[in-house]
DNA sequence: GGATGTAATGAGAAGCTTTTGCATTTGTAA
DNA sequence: TTACAAATGCAAAAGCTTCTCATTACATCC
């Protein structure tokens, strides 16, 4: 068990109490998909006095630090997501908001392959399905 | 050559002047991606008279008809492109900003798979590929 | 263990993008 | 041409996110 503290130092940041909290959270909710708005709500469920705005603030470097991963979904908020084992893709329930992570080796394969060809030195990608998922076609119909 | 009028009502919308006028911009500039203020800019170079809500609006009709796909790129802003030709994804430079598109059938058959197996009815995707372009390489180093 | 300098924080204001309300105008169908 | 519903412009408002600045907390050095 690597204590928070720890896990910010190696990061290269100052270990405080609002970070370490912070931190905490996105740890406790690994299969979550958060938008700081999320995170903020949490911290006030338990009566941790830090403001949005540091939320941001803490947010925006964890994600330089390779700590946690931002994504933008449809609907304009930024969601933020621990960064932990090895890259995968989103697949989301436009109905119930779900999300669900894959990985697939050939889709990998060929963007590095695209972008080989176009002479793209790759930095980054996403790759987000937007769908209805089995539980909410259920409902539906 | 298909008008504009004749356009904008198979898509099921009233042939105003505003329609016609942002339908023309995104037609001569079907290689731009496109913001709502980038648009807006254009219509105040032609000396228009149309509002900022209006062509917010405008685009969202577009997109509601099929006319426009938006896109969510990293930074924010909704981009738009005239709907045109098949799908395609998007391959972006983060230093210059330049969008080419590509499409590739693996990857597309893949998405479906994965949709499919998971039990998801798929609506939409988007894939992005970041990365720095031939061009910036150059000047960069 | 305590002082010191720097970096981090909280609160509120500000910035951007996008949406909304409402009075007025415009397009369309009769 | 008339008349009605739909569309528009403007300004205000509503999100989400960032910034400013006075205050506080962390790490380091003694």
């Amino acid at each position: 068990m690597v204590s928070t503290t720890q896990e910010l130092k190696e990061a290269g940041l100052k270990a405080t109490v609002p970070r370490m909290k912070i931190l905490e959270i996105l740890d406790q909710r690994r299969d979550d998909h958060m938008t700081a708005e999320d995170v903020y709500k949490v911290l006030l469920e338990n009566n941790e006095d830090i403001g949005l705005a540091t939320v941001y603030r803490v947010l925006t470097q964890f994600e330089q630090a390779g700590l946690v991963h931002r994504h933008h979904f449809e609907g304009g908020q930024s969601i933020f997501e621990l960064a932990q084992g090895e890259h995968h893709d989103h697949m989301l329930c436009t109905v119930c908001g779900k999300v669900e992570e894959f990985v697939d080796e050939e889709i990998e394969k060929r963007q590095l392959a695209i972008a080989k060809k176009a002479g793209y030195r790759i930095t980054d990608h996403s790759l987000y399905i937007y769908g209805v998922c089995p539980n909410c076609q259920k409902k539906g119909k």
